[in-house]
DNA sequence: GGTGCGATCGCCT
DNA sequence: GGCGATCGCACCG
């Protein structure tokens, strides 16, 4: 899987630089973020098979986020995570897929053994403080802290909501030239796509959750939608070599949901009758 | 659709 | 100097 290689190639531009529309070279083209009129906002709003929307969202406060890391992982989900661009262009995306990283013991974890950083030093600020790091890289990944010494929640998928078109110019800003043209389900399935398509950098590591301007979380009636059957608990991803740690199922997803990143047919088979209270097997 | 592989560089030991 | 909480793409059936 992994190489030690180091080519030059540039088929990707590193997330951590500047999106296409600050960039200064005057060889990549300007995409749409800039200039994107609210109407063409307004028109990129789409109704959700899944989940219905309406205005009066209410935005989660530092309450919210001061939950046992793997409750909080679940209560994410159905949430909606909103970006405002500096234009005042409000991207929008439903959480669907989220990880628990409990700190301390867990051993997959950034924070594993009470490890502490400069990297990881948001881990352990206080719950709801965003996590951002560069991963392989070329990527990011965006987690929010919890409740417990070095938690945090990895953000793994988002079921776009709104400015999807915005999304899919970021997205492409990084990809080949000539690929073929996102589908809306393929904007945010994926941890470090749904900081691309929100163009959430590495300035958002260690910011507030429950108080920044440029991004925040709203609880909204896609709530309801998010009954406990449809929660399902499975093992985390890219885990694998964390020995005991890799089998816990501290991943969840919204069963059925097309914007999962990766879907686990076994956990879902074995969820069977069984309240998603006691699938995860953590008593949560 | 599923699978395998290469890309790429910051962080940590 | 090794590794990694990923991704895109080519290839195959």
């Amino acid at each position: 899987m992994t190489t030690r290689k180091r080519k030059k190639s540039l088929l990707l531009l590193p997330p951590h630089s500047e999106s296409p529309g600050d960039q200064t070279d005057g060889k990549t083209p300007k995409r749409s973020v800039q200039c994107q009129s609210s109407e063409s906002v307004h028109k990129s709003l789409s109704f959700s098979p899944y989940f219905s929307t309406r205005d009066d969202a209410v935005r989660l406060t530092s309450s919210f986020f001061d939950q046992p890391c793997a409750h909080l992982a679940k209560e994410f989900l159905g949430k909606v995570l909103v970006r405002k661009l500096a234009d005042g262009t409000e991207l929008r995306g439903r959480i669907v897929e989220t990880e628990a990283y409990l700190g301390g013991e867990d051993k997959a974890s950034h924070s594993a053994g009470g490890k502490r950083t400069e990297r990881n030093t948001a881990m352990f600020m206080k719950p709801g403080t965003i996590y951002v790091y560069p991963i392989y890289g070329i990527y990011l990944c965006m987690n929010v802290s919890s409740r417990g010494e070095g938690a945090a929640v990895l953000l793994r998928s988002l079921e776009p909501l709104s400015g999807q078109d915005v999304m899919r110019g970021l997205r492409v800003a990084k990809r080949k030239e000539g690929a073929k043209t996102l589908k809306d389900k393929e904007l945010c399935n994926g941890p470090s796509k749904l900081c691309q398509a929100l163009d959430l950098r590495r300035c958002f590591d260690r910011r507030d959750l429950a108080i920044d301007t440029d991004v925040w979380l709203e609880r909204d009636q896609g709530d309801d939608a998010v009954c406990c059957r449809e929660v399902v608990s499975a093992p985390r991803i890219g885990v694998e070599s964390h020995g005991e740690w890799a089998t816990k199922p501290l991943r969840f997803y919204l069963r059925g949901h097309p914007c999962v990143s990766v879907l686990n047919r076994e956990a879902e088979r074995q969820m069977g009758s069984q309240s998603c209270m006691d699938s995860s097997g953590l008593g949560l």
